[in-house]
DNA sequence: AAACAGTATTCGACATTATCGAACACAGAC
DNA sequence: GTCTGTGTTCGATAATGTCGAATACTGTTT
């Protein structure tokens, strides 16, 4: 049994996260429901700070409550708490930016990142969502699952779009033990990542390396030892989540 | 008025934010609620996202959905927030009005205008709605979506009403990385704009600046240095915003 | 200046909808 | 085996949210 009041003010906030900023009367006409309703609900969202009311439109947009939530949502997981630490360690190592990554609704939800340790200008990526068939992160949480085969969007030159090479290239990964992904997102861009195992032997997220091409591969191969920081880094946290590897 | 079931929801949500896994026993005792209210609320949280359950206690957290909502909360204030001192230097650089607009149901809203630095007399056009097939901050909205073939207004003898011809301006949009306006939406006056990227790559915004022929073209053309400028700006702007360009 | 077309908001009647509480199924402990 | 805990289902009840018209307000147009 589902409470339609809530789907509602869910949807409300949906349409409010694609558009910036939107009226009464055309969440009204985009929900199709009274406005009257959409004004009952909003004002609720209002009051929990779910929505903020632009003062001088009197038009909605996302409150700051969500940001709560949202880095709420990032201390209660517990795959993020034990990675924070490997995942510095791994930024060190590497020197190279670092993150980490679960499965959700068919993307790769970035849950940890830690900049590249020089003084660039770097961005959080926390709370993007990667691709799984161009991205080391995405292929590392679904090589042990497999992949449907479905149309992929093609990213760069060398995304991998091909179902049956996609499979081939994924069961490389599982055989493996870690994904690569060269430039198939982002040009000039590579990335090397694991996967990250509970105590159920099941895939629950990724930890991987990503940088420019020239840092990270050697004639198109990942360097031996990056590749061996990400793999003990994975290892050692999977061991903390209560997986129990092999060798 | 305030819906009851939402703020119920809301609550849930606070409680689990503040604890880190709790079950609807739990959850009604605090919230003095009977079990059967709170199941039905937490799936349909479960349903939209905003809540996990545990596969093995059966226990409920904080979801994903919350992180994701979160973030994008961050880009909507974002684009404006960063695009404030840019649009300064740019109307600084250029000696010209600068616009910043995000699309917004068929029509380019103006969200932030920096005056020409002359003190003439000007009008703030914050909240405006321009015309997408007209204006230069539209066409590099909407280039690389691509726009639907309708009948558009004609605004002045220069305004491209033809779809083929506007598709075709639109293509050539995409692979320079900017739009021009010459007299098509008033006379006499012209304008150049590129377009703002997100994390996602998306098209989130334009910046451009705007006025007088003689100012901007010659012969036909847009200087090339203010050109330079105005891509400037909406690469540090796209940079500063979490976008990786390419080159 | 006045009528207009937009807003967001309020309000009351209606019946849809969420609530309650008991009964259920399953799990682990003793 | 019982017992106590869990999450879940279900149906009767009325409280609740919904609708749509009416409102107040703002800015624009005539």
């Amino acid at each position: 049994m589902s409470i339609q009041s809530v789907q509602r003010a869910v949807a409300i906030l949906r349409c409010l996260s694609g558009s910036r900023r939107l009226g009464v009367s055309e969440l009204s006409e985009q929900l199709e429901l009274a406005k009257g309703t959409i004004h009952g609900l909003l004002s609720t969202l209002r009051d929990e700070g779910f929505v903020e009311q632009d003062a001088d439109t009197g038009k909605y947009q996302l409150g700051h409550a969500l940001l709560e939530l949202g880095t709420s949502y990032l201390d209660v997981n517990e795959l993020r708490q034990r990675a924070l630490a490997r995942a510095d360690w791994l930024a060190q190592k590497s020197q190279c930016s670092v993150r980490v990554a679960v499965l959700r609704g068919g993307n790769a939800l970035i849950i940890h990142h830690v900049f590249r340790p020089d003084n660039s200008l770097q961005i959080l990526e926390v709370g993007s969502n990667l691709p799984l068939h161009a991205t080391a992160l995405g292929k590392a949480l679904v090589a042990q699952a497999g992949l449907e085969p479905r149309v992929w969007p093609r990213l760069t030159k060398n995304t991998q779009t091909d179902n049956a090479k996609l499979e081939a290239e994924l069961q490389l990964t599982r055989e493996q033990g870690w994904a690569l992904e060269a430039e198939e997102a982002v040009l000039t861009e590579a990335g090397v990542a694991a996967p990250i195992f509970d105590r159920k032997q099941e895939v629950i997220g990724s930890i991987g390396i990503s940088g420019a091409v020239r840092e990270l591969l050697i004639d198109d191969a990942p360097k031996a030892e990056l590749v061996q920081l990400v793999l003990e880094a994975a290892r050692h946290i999977s061991r903390e989540l209560g997986a129990r590897l092999l060798g």
